[in-house]
This record gives structure tokens, sequence and C-alpha cells, in this order.
DNA sequence: TTGTAGCATCTTCCATGGAAGTTACAATGC
DNA sequence: GCATTGTAACTTCCATGGAAGATGCTACAA
């Protein structure tokens, strides 16, 4: 699982200019840093206690990702979150998710079981968040369920997009995770994507975790448009 | 179409990191660079007229999109390019541009039927180089067809991922041109696509350029297996 | 011959200084 | 008062030097 695509090229040791580049990107997905804002490196340098170039290699990671704009000898701005922006990721997050189900689906029936068992275990631990009415702990099930899913279709092109893709759909989420509803939408949901993986029904995998994650679309996408024009 | 997501945010000026990326990108696709061969940022520095903190940012970038690898401490080796990896990259093209063609044929019909005039005049322009037998020509009149459609989508984050997957494509098209027949089969399939986006028909188009694909992937890909193990 | 310790040489990584460029504001001329 | 120009204070961008670390070679001992 560790070979291949992944950034941090060692084990424990993390570069400098990679902690910087997760600092600064929990920053802005928390709202540290409101959308539009301009800072400049020697600002974040000063702020993470390192020199500014470190700050400046993540800041164009940062750039790549569309999390921010370097804006040449004048300063950084943080890039802001449109409803357009949403739906792009949500498109994406369709395609990538839905593919990724059929490619699950069509292992070995061996890797299906280990994967569907995964699936129904993450789903049943965010029934009972959802009883509990935890919904912290629902939140971190229901991630933990999808980046299974992805991680277990076996594709790591597949993981890199969607890790990007889910760090700025999270932006969205801190403000939507307050005002959804139909939660427990989700569950029946969740489960049969587990069941066709494991049946091995292609098809019928990608179709579920297409309708799945549309559904989500259509719930949340008019909440972010009717709550104010432009956003995080 | 110059708004957004781009990555050198002045116009006519590139940075030099920017540069230097897309010199070591074409250095690396064209074979120049064979994979597994180490070069160390001096020297890649001397080789470019440059500096080494461009090339360090760049190479920061290339590892990011699975170009090369940089080993701390030790030097930047070039990433090989499996056929599996190719797998990889097939599946996300099949994903994204299945998408992008059901998004496109769900836009008002006036900007279907300029798309579509757009992809049916390259793939004129297609059939044309294919009767002269300039493959070349044929070549870059596919790739139009494919970046069209994908711009076409109007979803920016499709362009980006195509962007960076067909960057490495290429690596491995350098080698299969030689050896692919039924170059024609796109012909009727490049119509279809057009056609069902032009008819305002989401599965059909969604299934259309699924189908292209899937067929390609499944010319090319025993070719690049029967080739030998390791590749570019 | 084999194993080991030490060193020389390579590498990336990061801090810092200066160059080039943008912006805002104040001073000056009308 | 108003426009214009010069300048000062920022910014990013890149070159360079030194620090930390990895590797391979050589010398030496058993």
């Amino acid at each position: 699982m560790k070979t291949g695509l992944q950034v941090s090229p060692c084990e424990g040791r993390v570069s400098r200019v990679e902690a910087t580049y997760l600092a600064l990107k929990l920053l802005i997905c928390n709202g540290e840093f409101p959308p539009g804002h301009q800072v400049s490196e020697q600002e974040l340098a000063l702020r993470l206690g390192t020199s500014r170039t470190p700050v400046h290699e993540a800041c164009l990671r940062l750039q790549e990702d569309g999390m921010l704009r370097i804006l040449p000898k004048k300063g950084i701005v943080i890039s802001p979150l449109s409803p357009d922006d949403i739906a792009e990721i949500f498109e994406v997050i369709i395609a990538i998710e839905g593919r990724a189900a059929a490619l699950a689906a069509s292992r070995p029936a061996e890797a299906r079981a280990v994967l569907a068992d995964q699936l129904d275990a993450e789903t049943m631990r965010m029934q009972t968040a959802l009883a509990a009415g935890d919904m912290a702990e629902r939140g971190l099930a229901d991630a933990a369920f999808h980046l299974a899913l992805v991680e277990g279709c076996g594709n790591r092109r597949f993981e890199r997009i969607m890790q990007t893709v889910n760090d700025q759909y999270h932006r969205a989420r801190v403000i939507t995770v307050r005002m959804r509803q139909r939660l427990e939408q989700s569950l029946p949901e969740h489960r049969e994507i587990a069941a066709a993986i494991r049946a091995g029904s292609v098809e019928q995998a990608e179709t579920a975790a297409r309708v799945h994650r549309i559904r989500a679309r259509n719930d949340i996408l008019p909440l972010i448009r009717d709550l104010g024009l432009r956003h995080l």
C-alpha cells in the first residue's frame, strides 16, 4: 500500500515542505484563512516557524490543488470555493467513485469479500453513531467507507485524485454538515454498494455508487446555493 | 478559457520554475531520460541553464504527477511506466471522459451543436489524414478531438485531470503508435460520440465515449504486455 | 580472503541575500 | 483642486552557501 505514487518518500521523516503543505492546507480548510484573503510568504513563514523557501514550494503545490493563487510579485490569495466549484468536485467524485466501485466488483471473490466486510463494518459503525447522535463519529465512519472503497479498487491514481478533491470537498462540508438532513439515507445506499461488490455485480456496483453520490449532491447543492452566492 | 485553474498566473510570462517543469516533462516523455535513470538536481540545473532552486521545485511537481521520485539525499529517479500503470491511466481516462461526454450532452442545445460541429470537424480531419497515411496528423486530430470533448464539458477539474494523465499516456503512445492497427475503428466511434452529444442523449454519449476508450485499451494493452514486462 | 571502520564525496534540503517587479502614496507642477 | 511623476515599501523569484545525511571506497585488522 505504501509503494508507488506516495508523496513523502521516506516513512517517518516528513520534509519541512511537506509539513508546511499540510499545515497550510489545514489552515485553509478550517477557514483560518478566509477566501480572498491575501497573505505574503514572509508572513506565512513567520507564522509557521520556518523560512520562505519551504513556504514557497508548499504554495506551488497548493496552487496546483486549486486552494490558492500565487500572484507574481503581489502576493498569495486564498481561492474562493463557489457553488459551481462544489458542483465540479461532485462530478469528479461521481466519475471516479463509480468507476472505483466497478473495479472493486471485478476483482477476485476473496478480495471482494474482504472489502465488502470492511465496507459493511464502516456502515454499521455509521449507523451506531447516527443512533447515538454523534455526528462527528458518523462523519468519520462515512469518510472511512469512501476511503476504503477507493483504496479497495486497486487503482492508486484513483486514490490520488480522490484525495485532492476530498480536501476541497472538506471545505464545503464544514458548512453543510450543520444543516444536512436525510443522513440516514446513506445507510441502505452504502449497504447496496457493499452487496454489489461482494456479489461481483460490476454494473450494479457502479450504478449504486453513482446513485449514492448523485443523491448526496442533489441534497447538498441546493442548500449551498440558497445560502448565498459566494462561499468559502 | 483562461480563468480559474490555470497554472501560470500571468499571460505571456512564464516563471523559470514553469519553464523547467515543462522542459523536464518533455525530456522524460520523449525518452531522453530513460526510466530508472538517476540524475541529480545539480546536473539538471546545469543542463537546463538555470540554478538548483527552480529544478528542485519543478521536480516536486513532477513527483506529484508520478513522473519521477525524489529520494531524499540520494537523487532523482525517473519512474518507470509499467503495463499496470498504463492500465490505471486508461481507467482514469474511461471514468473522466465518459462523464465528460455525459456532461457535454446535458448542456444547452446551442452549446451542444457548437461542440458537436467541432468534434465532427476533427473526425473529418482525422479521416483525411488517415487516408493520406499521415500518422502524425492523424494523432494530432485524435488528440484535438479528445481535448475538445473534455473542454466542451465545462468542468475545469476534468480538464486538469485529463491533462496530467494525458502527459503520462503520451509516454506510452510514443511506443504503441508504431504498432497499432485498427486505427480506422476510431472514426465511427468518434462520430457516434458527437451525434449523441448533438442529440442531447446523455446516457448514449457516456456509453459511446466509454466504449471507444475501452476498445482502445483492449487493443493497446495486450500489445504492451506482450512487448516485455517493464517499460518506459 | 573477509569483515569493518573511517573518510571522502556525493546528494537533497533549507536559510538568506539580492534582483526584478508591482503598488500605493506623497510631492510637485499646473 | 487635479493630474502626474517619482519613490519607497512591499512582493515573489532565483542563486548560492552551508547543514544533514546517504553511499561507496579504501585502508586496515583478523
